[in-house]
DNA sequence: TTGTAAGCGTTATCAA
DNA sequence: TTGATAACGCTTACAA
């Protein structure tokens, strides 16, 4: 038995007047007089009317849905990022479509397709690893729909806005605090080069050790693919270094965690024998034993300033299009505990 | 300068045929030539031409979309069922609107208004701890949008298909391991009774104490919001009773790793002073020192099921109400790890 | 195999 | 302040 649903018609006729008149009451048109406003409010109400947001786009060409592709939302950057993206969104009357990339461009297309036809006003993003070209993005802004970019951004693009931290100096500061702490050969496990923040990390680390006079020893030097397996491989094969580092800095958060409990497992002592210093926002970090001296990035910033930089372009007059794009670049925070600080209480 | 976007008209304009053979050719209908639809495909795919999703999904009352409203994704149990559906919807031909409820009634009930707006086919869903009341989700049935519900399920509610782990005799063989194990005062920290899981949790715990002629001590029964701060309060709380536990049953990710590092910063080893089993997908649950013994739930198998069932739902014809709606209940696996066994190496 | 035209549920444009 | 009616871009009888 397939249920009708009830649409403005319904309503116009229960209270006798015309759609026009609903269809302007329940978008709080100030021509429809309070009474009749509330009057149709209330039938719609109770004969549980739900506006067709299909038809509703359809007309208007504004859906109030934004989406948002990040890498895979399971980990703490992205979740919170993405939270504040939501409650961001929410207070400026927009829904927020989730999309996953699992980090492969490929899935990134399809993502881009799926809310290109679902006819969002925006999206905002976070490149997947494997993504190289950009044109699935050309082909929205062609479309006029703007895309803002966070932390793993598209560079190379114009006409949109940019939002990520400082990395290079972020990984300079916390390469600079294990210097200060005495470290003397300190090694790195980072990300894919192809993506333009694990650069920035290794160069920030690299410039920090050429400031104090240190050489660069490319056999501590690692790189993963950012998966579990890799994270665990890449703090194996720097701790069996022939010349292992006494202190690592790690571009992200699992290869911290794979770092110290693998060093762990060998007997080694944090951070008397290896320090380690990550990236992360993970409540665990500050948790576990040692706690883990991290990178802190202004998740919370930087997904309220993507979703309101995205509603200014939407909301931009778009007869001439010269909206004007920014890039922002924020700090972070290192926030210093025991994997890298002897004196440090682990008990707090 | 706004771009205009291209409609079936263009194409159909381009190639000097009518829509319908475009919007047919689109479509892949049986009874357009090969060689037409062969054309306006290649033409469609030149001018750009994305179909326009809301126009299509008001005329055939079908979206190919469908909602997911969970908690919050960024625990690992969520985001590997999300997983899991996100690809099985992908193989069926659907999208996914992901929604998080973040343990919110109202927030749930605006996940269900606007999943409802946007027409999404069906919906699937695993409970907010607040949600007492479920009229949402019979508002979206009574509109024929099919409701699964997976994990924290709506037993109250019928005409809807459920899925769940077996959380009673989960939490009983885990409570026997730790008696297996020699354990003589188990303790156990759980989640808010009004979410059925952790009721039946707290029961199977409960009657495998009663199964082995063992007394239940309620000063070692605690109950936790899940929030990191309360895990916290719960983990310290346990471990300073007047008449500790040897041995902890922790019924989610969070507590289990709050109570092993709270017990280690107070010097305890584990698990010798005190063992503790959570329930966990998380990685880290294997990486850590020591390595946590937990209860792992199938949630690729949940969540294949889950969409499975509800496109089941969505097809079935639906001119007599009466599709046969199930509840599936899966098996778990223990993983036995160093949290509750002595004899296990640390390093694998 | 293709074309014509009606209709999906809104909003927008006129007129009243 | 309200009403009639034409769009929006697609799918789908019904005709050809």
């Amino acid at each position: 038995m397939i249920k009708k649903k009830i649409n403005i018609y319904d309503v116009a006729k229960a209270l006798d007047v015309s759609i026009s008149t609903v269809s302007r009451a329940l978008n709080n048109n100030p021509k429809i007089s309070a009474d009749t406003t509330r009057k149709v409010k209330q039938m719609a109400e109770k004969l549980g009317f739900q506006k067709n947001a299909l038809a509703s786009g359809l007309m208007t060409n504004k859906t109030k849905t934004i989406g948002v592709i990040v890498p895979q939302i399971n980990r703490e950057f992205f979740a919170q990022t993405v939270r504040s993206i939501e409650d961001t969104a929410f207070e400026m009357g927009y829904s927020v479509m989730i999309c996953q990339s699992h980090d492969s461009y490929l899935k990134e297309q399809a993502n881009i397709n799926t809310l290109m036809s679902s006819r969002v006003d925006g999206i905002i993003v976070s490149l997947a690893l494997e993504t190289t070209d950009l044109k699935h993005f050309e082909k929205a802004i062609d479309a006029d729909i703007p895309v803002v970019f966070f932390d793993r951004v598209g560079l190379e693009l114009p006409n949109t806005t940019k939002i990520m931290v400082d990395n290079f100096s972020s990984a300079h500061k916390a390469t600079s605090h294990l210097i200060q702490q005495g470290y003397k050969h300190i090694g790195y496990i980072g990300g894919p080069l192809m993506r333009q923040i694990f650069e920035e990390r290794l160069g920030g680390y690299k410039q920090a050790l050429i400031d104090h006079n240190m050489p660069i020893d490319d056999s501590i030097i690692e790189k993963t693919d950012l998966t579990q397996q890799d994270c665990y491989r890449a703090a194996k094969s720097i701790l069996h270094a022939s010349n292992p580092p006494d202190a690592i800095l790690c571009a992200n958060h699992l290869t911290s965690v794979n770092t110290i409990f693998y060093a762990m497992s060998i007997n080694r002592i944090i951070p008397n024998d290896v320090a380690v210093v990550g990236f992360s926002e993970n409540p665990i970090a500050e948790l576990m034993i040692p706690s883990l001296t991290a990178v802190r990035q202004p998740c919370y910033e930087m997904g309220k300033l993507a979703m309101q930089k995205l509603v200014e372009e939407i909301d931009f007059d778009q007869e001439m299009n010269n909206f004007i794009h920014s890039t922002i670049v924020l700090d972070t925070k290192l926030d210093v505990r025991a994997s890298s600080n002897g004196s440090f209480a682990a008990n707090n």
